[in-house]
DNA sequence: CCTTCCGTTCGGCATTGTCGAACGCCGTTC
DNA sequence: GAACGGCGTTCGACAATGCCGAACGGAAGG
């Protein structure tokens, strides 16, 4: 069933996310025996990488890190986004409204990235950074995309494996999501309240492509300590507002999916 | 004499490249006349890396684009970069105090590469992005950099074939430019005056790491007509305090190279 | 000085990737 | 509407290629 792979290639992505999931710094020893690989076939792989300047050998410790030239590609793959090009300019004017860190997120797989962060003036807690991957679950960002998906796909990213807590207020039971997500729908955003970090709180609406699909959102976060209701009203008119400017830059028609 | 390298890692990396060297979007059929490959070929790497989330095609017209995945990585190197923290901070107060867009690069085989950029409220030439490479012989950030290599290294720079000429101010003679580099050498400062953009003038200055090497450099653009007298002198003034800042940072000690 | 540890090199074997050809699915043309 | 052309995909056979274990060499530590 799997695609038929080159081993190769494979293990050479191996090695390279392995830099991203552990440490920033590895041994050929080290990743040898964390893929379970012979130190002969990882140096093969790894002096292929390092001479493209995929990774680069520190001179000292001889051991590896990332190279220059996977930053080179990130932000070309970046900047090629028009859906950030677009999102940008309004979420420099959000921040400035509301004072308040804005997240840009697409769809991947199972989980959202954000592709875009612009911190509000007194930010407390950082936990998302741009190019991180979050849940779908107990995330604004991913909420406002998930309540737009197909009854198979929110299926498939509710798996029951994808569901963990990390703070008290995760919900993790998917029949619950499922009908948290009909709220989230008729409302047309979706709030996170303390569901990924504590005393964090969010609002996020989706973003709507020339297709009608949702594969983008943007949220405001707060520390829950500053969203009073005045605030929380404002961020959510200011948020759905942008996200339909958003929609409409990408070629969103109307509120109703268009039949073709 | 060159490293022995894993032959399909090696392709799969030219295939990825080639998405940056060209368009970003193309044809398995686009790929293998390009590379010279047989299209079974090209189809099984582009499938690898389809699989792992590196490469992703469209629905559509079948044509494959960079992947996300690749986003990730390479803003995980930009995060890791510990450079790139300590010069964020003193970037952005660069350009509230001179009002133009400020440049962090580093060097990268025989060019530079720019890891942080922030613009001046009244951009208008934009020939610059994070993330691009630029040559070192006619930018400011290169020109400060290159300075400080030793004679091999420069020797090995200024190799013929790099000296392309960007404009008629464009230096494409190797020992004039070694004379060049003394002069910014005893300034501590390098002043790219159209060099590389006509209308665009830079100045930049080197930044030492804790072993006194210089990989990095900041530089401050403006377009030539903006910059009188008085804008210059503070220019060199704040780009080179932000510079000794950022080395010191990094461990650099004091102006004399450290003798162990 | 011996030991240990790790990166690197080597050589033989079989797995794996490669290629060309053929397939099948479009959209286009006549 | 049938024949064509273009493209992604699959197949099968061959041998080139990447794989492994073992051995080497240099550095660090006892």
């Amino acid at each position: 069933m799997t695609v038929k792979v080159i081993q190769s290639v494979d293990r050479a992505i191996d090695i390279l996310e392995l830099f991203m999931a552990s440490k920033p710094e590895l041994s050929i020893k080290e990743i040898s025996e964390k893929l379970a690989l012979s130190k002969s076939t990882v140096h093969g792989i790894i002096k292929t990488l390092e001479h493209r300047g995929y990774l680069q050998q520190d001179p000292e410790s001889l051991k590896y890190r990332l190279g220059i030239k996977l930053f080179e590609l990130g932000n070309a793959v970046g900047n090629s986004m028009d859906i950030r090009k677009i999102a940008s300019p309004l979420i420099r004017r959000l921040v400035e409204e509301l004072h308040e860190t804005v997240h840009l997120a697409v769809m991947e797989r199972e989980e959202v990235v954000y592709v875009e962060k612009l911190e509000g003036p007194r930010t407390l807690t950082i936990y998302s950074h741009v190019g991180k991957r979050a849940p779908v679950h107990c995330t604004g960002v991913g909420k406002a995309i998930l309540a737009y998906q197909s009854d198979e796909q929110i299926d498939r990213m509710l798996a029951s494996d994808h569901l963990v807590a990390h703070t008290e207020h995760t919900m993790t039971d998917a029949t619950a999501i499922r009908e948290h997500l009909k709220t989230i729908r008729d409302n047309g955003y979706a709030v996170d309240d303390e569901e990924i970090e504590l005393g964090l709180k969010c609002v996020a609406a989706p973003i709507f492509d020339h297709q009608g699909n949702v594969t983008a959102s943007i949220s405001c976060s707060a520390p829950k300590v500053r969203v009073d209701d005045h605030s929380f009203a404002e961020m959510i008119g200011k948020i759905t507002a942008a996200a339909s400017e958003i929609s409409a830059a990408l070629g969103y028609r109307n509120p109703q999916p268009v039949n073709l």
